[in-house]
DNA sequence: ACCTATTCATAAGA
DNA sequence: TTCTTATGAATAGGT
């Protein structure tokens, strides 16, 4: 579409790459949508771009139920696959389950402490290093924040005790002046 | 697209719907696609049909992956009631902590996202913010030697194949002197 | 499934 | 980024 074929594979040039994703991407979500509402089907699109950067549709804005349901299916073709005896219930499966998640998040997150790299291939490790990359830049944005606040508080806090403290200081004055209206000083 | 104008409204008509659905939806996988590899982005998509049949894509075929990458970014909201029956026995109880555990790994993961940093104070902010300095000071060590590793065994590769083509041409001129003994060249 | 008239999407250029 | 426009793609309605 446009002006000349495309050939199906990569963009080499970082910026012809990064305005067509940008314009396919509009591209793509809208049809995403208007096949759920012309043929009432549920869809969920998840993108990320080369950057890591997240694009998401979901019918009714609801992609958890989606991603819930499409769960229900893979969970269900896996078991056609590998089944043999686990008819103990859905509580050993739902256990089993949850343990392989809890061993995908540990391991997901030993690469964020910047451990056990070695299973990682070059291209993981670049977008991991680019995703702490960004997280690095919002923790300290989010930190200088902080303090900021802190300071402006903090001279808030200086004004008004200044400022009581030369209301105090009248005060005395005038207390003095009243007392000892003679007095030097 | 097509003869007349589309309105952004369900096909009433069954049929027509279930044609359209069927041609959009290979457009639709076609273009996601399709951005996947011109751009180099992660393209997740999930259909379910009016009648709950699903279509899926996914980048490099690993839906899973993805998924798992989209977990990270979205925000954690799995409350299953499992309040309800505590009758289970261990069971439940099991459970439940699992699904604490994960909770509370996600709720990490998001720092280290450098989302939901809000909850944060100044202090647990540094402590996050040196965590992440020193993985990515290791990520890029591990990536540089990957790196340094691939190059020198392209290096070596390339020797070798440098000296088995010297030794070819020597034998190519061997036999042509053999065959040709006084031929020019 | 195949066929086109149309509309749509978008690559390239500004 | 946004707009414009030429052109290739997608597809609605038929057969």
């Amino acid at each position: 579409m446009g002006r000349g074929r495309v050939q199906l594979k990569r963009i080499e040039n970082k910026i012809n790459r990064q305005v067509t994703f940008s314009k396919r991407r509009g591209g793509l979500l809208k049809k995403a949508h208007e096949i759920s509402v012309l043929c009432d089907a549920e869809v969920a699109l998840i993108v990320f771009s080369h950057k890591g950067k997240l694009f998401e549709y979901a019918t009714d804005s609801c992609m958890e139920k989606i991603l819930e349901r499409h769960e229900r299916y893979a969970y269900a073709e896996r078991q056609l696959v590998a089944n043999d005896s686990e008819t103990q219930g859905n509580w050993t499966i739902e256990y089993t389950r949850l343990k392989a998640k809890i061993d995908l998040l540990q391991r997901n997150y030993r690469h964020y402490m910047g451990e056990d790299l070695a299973s990682m291939s070059l291209k993981e490790l670049q977008s991991l290093e680019q995703q702490l990359d960004t997280s690095l830049k919002n923790i300290r944005n989010r930190r200088n924040d902080l303090m900021y606040e802190s300071i402006s508080e903090l001279q808030k806090k200086e004004k008004r005790i200044q400022e009581q403290n030369s209301i105090l200081a009248k005060k005395v004055t005038k207390i003095c002046l009243y007392n000892f209206p003679f007095s030097p000083t």
